[in-house]
DNA sequence: TAATTGCATTGATTTGAATCAATATTATCC
DNA sequence: GGATAATATTGATTCAAATCAATGCAATTA
């Protein structure tokens, strides 16, 4: 019987440090201290329609939605604006529970049968006193996330092809000031990078061709050698059609 | 005179530390401990037009609004404006200073008369040393702006313009699944939106007039009303996972 | 080795959004 | 208030990328 629960709990508990490494506040964290943060976690279980807390409610945490999906109905401080927000699986939210302000400002309630993972507000700041290379740790890796999702948005936010694989070539490179031959080497399929350039694989393809035949780079495979970084910056700061 | 100076020192500290009490990331912090920050601040005072800070340029910390609006964006190779967001008084912007990167990525410029505080990068990493509290607003801050342009990406991601838009609405909507028709209020410029959707303020007229001509939203000056969300959800397509 | 499968390249055609352009409409400033 | 600027709508045209479609290539498996 004890060793059944002690199965039982074994299991939540693997689920539960893989739902923290999939969020994006804990990303990057090593296995111990994830482990160490499981601790101060619990699974609560929700039906359709259950409120995972109301507003005014005294705030004992934060949360991380393992499966289903939370509506958080949030009231800013200065508009009177209602922004809805639907939080799905890895998604955290009422993190500005982590404040000492000591009750939720908002509504949260399951839409979906849902299961949500609680990290618990005292023990989780104590921890975080007792680990300061835990907190650089977190701190460092969310400004990097942040980081590459402004990238990702720029890259999205150019208007041509042309500009946005330049672009991108450009961050890939380690020195892009030098005049050498700078080698990238795909970790994914162009097929995804593509797609992570928001455009088809197809356009892709024709792209790297097109900067193929004007010796800017040399594709082999999954390895791309910029042989003129200058020739693509040219694509950045004017898209001159001839 | 020497007390004159003092007196107006006094003063900003005060006008500082009030403003650092209503920024989200240091709500709830003691006196002591906003005092302590505050020695770390400078008001930087901004005509209408004035940049806080350019793009590429080395970053000597983060910023607080403290009255008027600052607009982040970039200038995109042709010349034309990006709009990452706009802050208002006690929105913070700029905390990516904090991490490994040493210059801003984007641009931020008064387009009001503003005032904003900056804080110093250096003494403060110090300071979180000593101070779990701040390690915690922050996080729960920067969590919070990951999730905004998480969903910003999605927008973009949308091949369509009447998807970005639906997407866009649907995420606006106080309560999705209602049938009953939804109020939404532009804090911008349909131009802004326009950008944040990546398209030109024209398609954005013309996709908004489609949407009203098929009854789905009616249009008013700066309110948007959502007479029909299931109709407007048919326009969502697949979303491109990356 | 051939056969299957998934990825990549290239061509022909279509289409959706940008651009150019003209005109409303609203907001801001003397 | 009226003048001026900024924003918004609507139309005609152009163009870049998607789509449709065929083929090539490389890796896995029998």
């Amino acid at each position: 019987m004890a060793e059944k629960e002690s199965l039982a709990s074994r299991f939540k508990k693997a689920a539960i440090i893989e739902t923290l490494r999939q969020c994006r506040m804990f990303a990057g964290l090593d296995d111990r201290a994830l482990r160490e943060l499981s601790e101060l976690c619990a699974i609560r279980p929700l039906a359709k329609g259950q409120y995972v807390f109301h507003e005014s409610e005294l705030s004992i945490g934060f949360y991380i939605v393992q499966t289903g999906a939370i509506n958080v109905r949030r009231i800013t401080p200065e508009g009177k604006e209602q922004v809805i927000n639907v939080f799905r699986p890895f998604d955290s939210f009422a993190e500005a529970a982590l404040g000492v302000g000591d009750v939720y400002p908002v509504d949260a309630v399951a839409i979906q049968p849902s299961q949500v993972v609680l990290v618990r507000k005292d023990p989780f700041r104590f921890l975080l006193k007792s680990k300061p290379d835990l907190v650089l740790n977190m701190l460092s890796s969310m400004s990097i996330h942040l980081k590459h999702l402004v990238q990702l948005v720029e890259d999205l936010k150019f208007k041509h092809i042309e500009a946005k694989l330049a672009h991108w070539l450009f961050c890939q490179c380690t020195d892009s000031r030098s005049s050498k031959p700078q080698v990238i080497t795909l970790d994914t399929t162009k097929k995804v990078l593509a797609s992570r350039l928001g455009v088809t694989s197809e356009t892709l393809s024709r792209t790297l061709a097109k900067f193929r035949q004007e010796k800017l780079i040399a594709v082999t495979g999954k390895t791309i050698t910029v042989n003129n970084m200058h020739g693509l910056q040219s694509y950045l700061e004017e898209t001159a059609d001839f």
